[in-house]
DNA sequence: GCCATTTCCCTTTTT
DNA sequence: GGGAAATGGC
């Protein structure tokens, strides 16, 4: 480790040790830098036991960059503590369970297991659904738990509410059936953590005793349990340091508590405050749109970031008439930067909902880009995927009443609701779990003949357990598979591409547990320890990432999942007031605008995840649940400084696109004849053949084959001012403000010399010549080893063209590609 | 108890 | 437009 590698605030804060700090870490400063480098410091410098160190995260992904950073600068690294609130909170419980009421095996029920308890108290209470929702229900309950409220404060709470009270009551019971199913939610995971450390010094004590140094990433996500149980642990030795950034708090709406951030000083006495404004991240271009679209929200911690990185190019603005044109716009885009010597792996493309992520796809895959998404479906909440954990799940914790049920009648065994009603009621009225009831056999007396399918469950349940015991996670698996016959049964009705899917997902569930058996030392674990703690990495991990994830790709994902992810090329799709930001926020129209601003924020997220250069794009309209929706542009686009920003294509042709800025009224680009949609030359010039027959194409060979290669026919970059013509919808144009729309920017960005700045041949210039000069020999991660033939001038970059030893010649903007002299 | 058809809800974001 | 849940006929 050397300290000195870092910038000065870095440094302090590396340094600060002792007390409370608060480092404000603005996008792209070096944040996860400061913090690993901070671990080592600790270790190596200070002399502290790893063992008494914990970092705490939000994701499991994080998590793992920093244990792998950490160990990566300093030899003792991977002895530090290094968690997610949730699977720390997991562990600490498994270890406290009977403190709580709990015992050691207790099941972690996600949202779909939630809501099918709630759905049962529903029905057993009667409730009038047309007034409560179970996941109204549900999320007012997550909500009163993030503020460690208990069913009684809520009862309290609601006085002669009667909707409060009712909820207040679902919320009890609630409890109460996961109490039965020794199970608990994710809220519960920090919620009886905070309890217990309340309740039980001893159990307060063990940690806070231990970890004399706590460090908290992405501060600004922490709810009010969160903070409370930060809280305890630092209380001892108060060595606290929080990571965070208020502009990035996305999450308010699953319990964030920005106060945690805003008022950390207040609360932690005599606490350090550290900013890093310093951005590496990005051109200035680009962290300039940034700042120009967050200083609009009001209540800010206040902070300026700045970067001594190039300028950059412009934001660049693509509208289309559709959600279609846009996705051809985006694919087209990357193809032609992909010419330019890209990998895939530079793009992203971020968009405010999953639902966008289809026609995206879709188009990707016509233009033969490899992409990888992720989000989306959990891969554990695949039907056979969840039946086949639900298997594994009773066989740990057989109280685990959801699971049983689940299972009980998949694959069909005749056992029907009638029976699964008879059982439970037995089990209710004897206090006992439904396996136990079901153990009770011939006995129940509701029960009639059903005795004899559910003895036969239940011996094949008994077997799995004994076969548990002895066997991997694979062999077991595999068994269960086999004498259930479940592949036969799940794939009964459906076509072949729905069952090879089917097969793809088991395969890859048992990928994943190889995986993990591989990563654990199995040997040393019982093989009922190395399934509980499969079963519970499995149930807090919520890894996406679908399908195999080799060879280079294309990132789709949504903003929320982008955050701390960084790449030199970013799409933002479907930039339209009502979609982002999001109806929900702007339909509020009174005077809190803490939801646009939430939105506005994870704006600025999208935006600074953008190393080189961001693409927005814009349809006007599109498909919403079916209905078609037409939007104008999103008003964060129109906070944006104008002379930060610059359309590119004209696909779009519409005279109305409300774009503030530019005034609402007709804008003709002036590099393109307006031209309306009936016109002959299809609108569409990526390069593609014509997208209904490669749309047919695409669905009758299913994924295996695609069409014409990506790209074909798309010009290079920058030459769309001598040649209209190539850039057409999602033209590229890498030299900003040549080739289109003076006119446009003329009305865009009114009195602010806009001319001079749509000319290349105006002052208007990249700031210094070229490093290189023909000749030079350079190398570069992708390409290796090459030499520069030619460099010229493109305005505000250089095009160089670079012959590679191996990979042959390639053309590319300096600003874009990391190339060094050797 | 099983299966096909209809209906519903969804779409803001996730540990 | 789509996927899961509810309904109703067998």
């Amino acid at each position: 480790m050397n300290i000195t590698e870092l910038n000065d605030m870095q440094q302090e804060a590396v340094r600060h040790t002792d007390g409370p700090l608060l480092i404000i870490a603005g996008a792209g400063s070096g944040k996860t830098r400061v913090l690993t480098y901070r671990i080592a410091y600790l270790i190596e410098e200070c002399g502290v036991d790893p063992y008494n160190i914990l970092a705490i995260t939000f994701t499991n992904k994080a998590a793992g960059e920093m244990k792998e950073r950490v160990a990566d600068i300093t030899p003792t690294g991977d002895h530090v503590w290094v968690s997610t609130f949730h699977s720390m909170c997991v562990r600490i419980l498994r270890r406290f369970a009977e403190s709580v009421g709990f015992t050691r095996d207790f099941a972690i029920y996600d949202t779909d297991d939630c809501k099918s308890v709630m759905k049962e108290l529903f029905k057993k209470n009667n409730v009038n659904t047309e007034y409560y929702k179970e996941r109204g229900v549900l999320s007012a309950i997550s909500a009163a738990k993030d503020e460690l409220k208990t069913p009684q404060d809520l009862k309290q709470e609601a006085q002669s509410d009667f909707k409060l009270k009712t909820i207040a009551d679902l919320y009890e019971q609630y409890q109460d059936e996961l109490k039965r199913n020794n199970a608990m939610d994710f809220d519960d995971l920090i919620f009886k953590t905070v309890m217990l450390f309340k309740e039980d010094p001893v159990a307060l004590e063990t940690y806070a005793d231990r970890f004399r140094y706590i460090m908290v990433d992405e501060y600004q996500d922490t709810n009010t349990s969160q903070f409370q149980l930060v809280s305890l642990l630092a209380g001892k030795w108060r060595n606290l340091c929080v990571v965070g950034d208020d502009d990035q708090s996305i999450y308010k709406f699953r319990g964030a508590n920005i106060e945690n951030i805003l008022s950390f000083e207040r609360v932690f006495d005599g606490a350090r405050v550290i900013k890093l404004e310093q951005n590496y991240r990005s051109t200035s271009m680009i962290l300039n749109a940034a700042n120009s679209v967050i200083k609009n929200n009001g209540r800010r911690k206040g902070k300026s970031l700045w970067t001594g990185n190039e300028e950059g190019d412009k934001v660049s603005l693509l509208m289309y008439d559709n959600a279609y044109q846009e996705g051809e716009g985006i694919a087209s885009t990357i193809a032609g930067i992909l010419r330019d010597g890209y990998s895939c792996d530079d793009f992203a493309v971020l968009y405010r909902t999953n639902a966008q992520s289809r026609i995206i796809e879709e188009k990707l895959l016509i233009a033969n880009i490899p992409y990888r998404i992720y989000g989306g479906v959990n891969f554990y909440q695949r039907r056979e995927i969840k039946d086949i954990l639900a298997y594994l799940k009773v066989l740990i914790n057989p109280s685990d009443g959801q699971s049983l049920r689940r299972i009980i009648n998949v694959p069909r065994r005749g056992i029907g609701q009638t029976s699964i009603d008879r059982v439970q009621t037995f089990a209710d009225r004897e206090g006992i779990s439904f396996y136990e009831a079901l153990k009770t056999g011939k006995d129940i007396p509701e029960i009639g003949n059903a005795y004899k399918k559910t003895d036969k469950f239940l011996e094949l349940m008994e077997g799995f357990k004994e076969a548990a015991a002895e066997e991997t996670i694979e062999e077991l698996v595999q068994r269960i598979l086999d004498e259930t016959d479940y592949i036969n049964f799940i794939s009964s009705g459906l076509t072949a591409d729905e069952i090879a899917d089917k097969q793809d997902n088991i395969d890859e569930l048992f990928s994943k547990i190889t995986d993990f058996e591989s990563g654990h030392d199995v040997q040393e674990d019982d093989p009922l320890s190395a399934l509980n703690a499969f079963l519970e990495e499995v149930s807090l991990v919520a890894d996406t990432e679908s399908g195999e994830s080799e060879g280079a790709k294309v990132s789709l994902m949504t903003l929320h999942s982008a955050k701390g992810l960084e790449f030199p090329v970013v799409f933002m799709a479907g930039m339209e007031d009502g979609l982002f930001p999001s109806y929900m926020a702007i339909s509020i129209v009174d005077e809190d605008k803490s939801e646009l601003e939430e939105e506005r924020r994870l704006c600025y997220v999208g935006i600074t995840r953008a190393k080189k250069k961001l693409f927005m794009t814009f349809a006007r309209e599109r498909l919403v649940r079916g209905e078609r929706h037409t939007s104008r542009i999103s008003r964060f686009v129109s906070e944006i400084e104008p002379s930060l920003i610059e359309r590119v294509n004209n696909s779009y042709v519409g005279d109305d696109f409300g774009f503030e800025n530019a005034g609402a009224s007709a804008i003709s680009d002036g590099s393109e004849p307006a031209s309306p949609a009936k016109e002959e030359k299809p609108r569409w010039r990526g390069g593609f053949v014509p997208k209904n027959k490669a749309k047919f194409d695409f669905m009758s060979m299913g994924s295996a084959k695609r069409t014409s290669p990506a790209g074909a026919g798309f010009k290079k970059t920058g030459e769309a001012h001598a040649s209209p013509d190539t850039a057409g919808s999602g033209g590229y144009v890498s030299t900003s403000g040549t080739g289109f729309g003076k006119d446009f920017l003329k009305e865009f960005n009114p009195g602010a010399g806009a001319s001079k700045a749509a000319d290349t041949d105006s002052s208007y210039t990249k700031p210094s010549t070229s490093k290189f000069s023909a000749g030079d020999r350079v190398s570069n991660e992708r390409f290796g080893d090459g030499t520069v033939t030619n460099v010229e001038d493109k305005g505000r970059d250089n095009l160089l063209t670079v012959e590679f030893d191996e990979m042959g010649v390639k053309k590319m903007f300096e600003g874009f590609i990391n190339l060094r002299k050797i």
